[in-house]
DNA sequence: CAAGAGATCATCT
DNA sequence: GATGATCTCTTGA
């Protein structure tokens, strides 16, 4: 893939592998803001910058799927940092997330919007609609325009074959260009629900339109 | 601009 | 049988 330069400086690509993934759910959550989402479809490569997430910590955050046992769907979440997470929610919609820390202990990164990088075209014909701004912010239209679906479910990003990973372009961003607020659509989630475990690109014209800020 | 409703179905009780 | 880690559209001030 083509290298990213800034200011003449040029950097290659580098895909972000277990370790990254294995750590704490919330620091790879601000960390992951500047990354760039990969995914090869077979006609075409997919990306964009992350500019949004939330962090789903653990098997005691009532908003977490896991809080409530490990079933059939969130038995993804106990496998190893690195795999990727997709659910269908509202019988509608389809979230992506990336398992995090340990095998066995159930976490993940929701990523809520991409600022667009390759392959717009092809992300606004499989919305059907929408402007650059408009077609991938926010997790359910991510994946609408992303063709990701439960085919994707309990893959590995890492593996090399993967047809959806992550990677460092070198992008910067700085520990005052993140915001930070509660996570959306979670009210049902007690005393979790005003835990600042969103973060977000400040005044990112793709963050998801929705309460508590985007500056 | 804010608030509310409806769409729609896999998942779990 | 109830409930969403969403989104779009409609209503009303």
């Amino acid at each position: 893939m083509h290298a990213t330069e800034i200011h003449g400086y040029s950097f290659d690509p580098v895909r972000l592998g277990r370790a990254f993934f294995d750590r704490p759910t919330d620091q790879v959550a601000r960390e992951l803001l500047g990354k760039v989402l990969v995914r090869k479809t077979g006609e075409a490569t997919l990306s964009g910058v992350i500019v949004e997430t939330e962090a789903y910590v653990g098997p005691h955050d009532l908003a977490c799927h896991a809080s409530k046992g490990r079933t059939p769907r969130t038995n993804t979440m106990f496998l190893d940092a690195g795999h990727w997470y997709v659910y269908l929610v509202y019988g509608m919609y389809h979230c992506l997330n990336i398992v995090t820390e340990g095998e066995g202990y159930p976490a993940a990164v929701l990523i809520r919007a991409i600022s667009p990088l390759d392959g717009v075209d092809t992300m606004r014909k499989n919305s059907g609609k929408g402007g650059v701004h408009d077609l991938v912010n926010g997790p359910g239209k991510l994946c609408l325009a992303m063709h990701i679906n439960k085919e994707q479910n309990a893959t590995d990003s890492t593996d090399l074959r993967a047809a959806m990973y992550i990677e460092d372009r070198g992008i910067v961003v700085s520990s005052r260009m993140i915001g930070c607020s509660p996570r959306i659509g979670v009210d049902y989630a007690g005393d979790w629900k005003n835990k600042p475990l969103r973060f977000f690109i400040k005044n990112n014209p793709c963050v998801s339109r929705k309460k508590s800020g985007r500056s």
